[in-house]
DNA sequence: AACCCTATATACTCATCAGTAGATAATACT
DNA sequence: AGTATTATCTACTGATGAGTATATAGGGTT
């Protein structure tokens, strides 16, 4: 058979069995899912999923490095965008945030499960997340640079960024009230205003100055 | 004995359990940690924590209801208080985001762990939570009915200055660069100017008038 | 000081599952 | 078509650890 093939199907069983455990892991937590549940969720038995993961952990790490994956693409892409900064934020919190919400059970796991990992796979992946959290911190860092942001612990500012998104893993639900479009916009018009912290005397003008004009 | 003693010592043992228990499950997770362990960390066996806890989940409903507890408390202490929404708004940010701090470990712990609860226990603390964003949306509705605060969803914002928070309990370490009470200030520099989300347009004239003054 | 009752320890059981050995079926190759 | 090879299944094992029955010690009470 055709190796292109046989590596193409291989890489599809790899991801269907990663899409059940997600399903199980997420709905019931990585301790309370057997693998052999996982495996009847996809019509399937234990042995079939050892002939892809040697163990339950590496199937876990599989999941955990897609969750952070996904946010680190999305640094990435920021990166290598251009604009000024506030544009390539701009750009940048949309597309995080959306990205967030789509692998959200993957981010989900991950944050809940990552003391369930091989310790080499935990170090792994830790990585990735330090990455993520450099690379944006370096973003805020150039717009400031540019006198574009005001921000003085650009450093923080990342990790108040990374919160709103990681959070929106944990209380998101697809089909709620908002689609996952709108809460992506508004977070990111969160994420943006976190570049323009005035001092208190400042935000109490622009407040009354805001009172004025909505009266 | 007196009675007020007894019962004076039962609790101390109970929260002594407790401790032990949040250092194990912080360092290795709910599901890594055997009762032997936590009993080896305070000096005593498992039948010693089976004589105060029924369970090893209600141990950890235990931690989980402290870790939720100490938010809503937060919350309880800003909707009692006095002034104008935003300077309640602040002097609730900066006592949460201590309060966050300073339980850093419980938190952490109900966010990873909350599906090894059991499930009354879980409900019951889901509960909490719900009630926290309760509470917070609807004193961010206050400022926005009184004019002091703009903006379109406050849920949505509820949510971000709850994940700003939560966050905090993933990487926040004591003994780090920066003292828990600048981190603080810094995170509810950040949530109080998430009150004040502007239309683009007026962001980008904020910011040129920004880069007038700093220059 | 002798007794009692409660607190704590020692030493067990019993269920659960991750991981695997060996049987069987399906597919590729000649 | 028949054989070889790979993929998958059935049925097991072995370790682990929550929870407990039974023993012992310690402190309060008379």
């Amino acid at each position: 058979m055709n190796d292109d093939i046989r590596e193409a199907v291989l890489s599809l069983k790899r991801e269907r069995i990663v899409a059940a455990a997600v399903d199980m892991f997420y709905l019931h937590g990585f301790g309370h899912t057997t693998l052999d549940q996982v495996a009847e969720q996809m019509g399937m038995t234990k042995p079939f999923i050892y002939a892809h993961f040697s163990s339950k952990t590496e199937l876990l790490a599989a999941i955990c490095a897609q969750g952070i994956g996904v946010s680190l693409q999305a640094i990435d892409r920021a990166m290598a965008s251009d604009g000024t900064s506030r544009e390539r934020l701009a750009a940048f919190a949309n597309d995080f945030m959306l990205a967030v919400l789509e692998s959200q059970k993957h981010i989900a796991i991950y944050t809940r499960e990552e003391k369930n990992l091989e310790s080499s796979d935990r170090e792994r992946i830790q990585n990735m997340r330090r990455e993520f959290d450099r690379k944006l911190t370096g973003l805020l860092d150039q717009g400031v640079a540019k006198g574009e942001f005001n921000i003085e612990e650009t450093a923080l500012a990342a990790l108040a960024i990374g919160g709103i998104a990681s959070w929106a893993s944990v209380w998101f639900r697809p089909g709620g009230r908002l689609a996952a479009q709108d809460i992506a916009q508004r977070m990111a018009d969160f994420m943006l205003v976190l570049t323009q912290v005035d001092k208190p005397a400042e935000q109490s003008a622009r407040q009354i100055k805001l009172k004025e004009t909505s009266s």
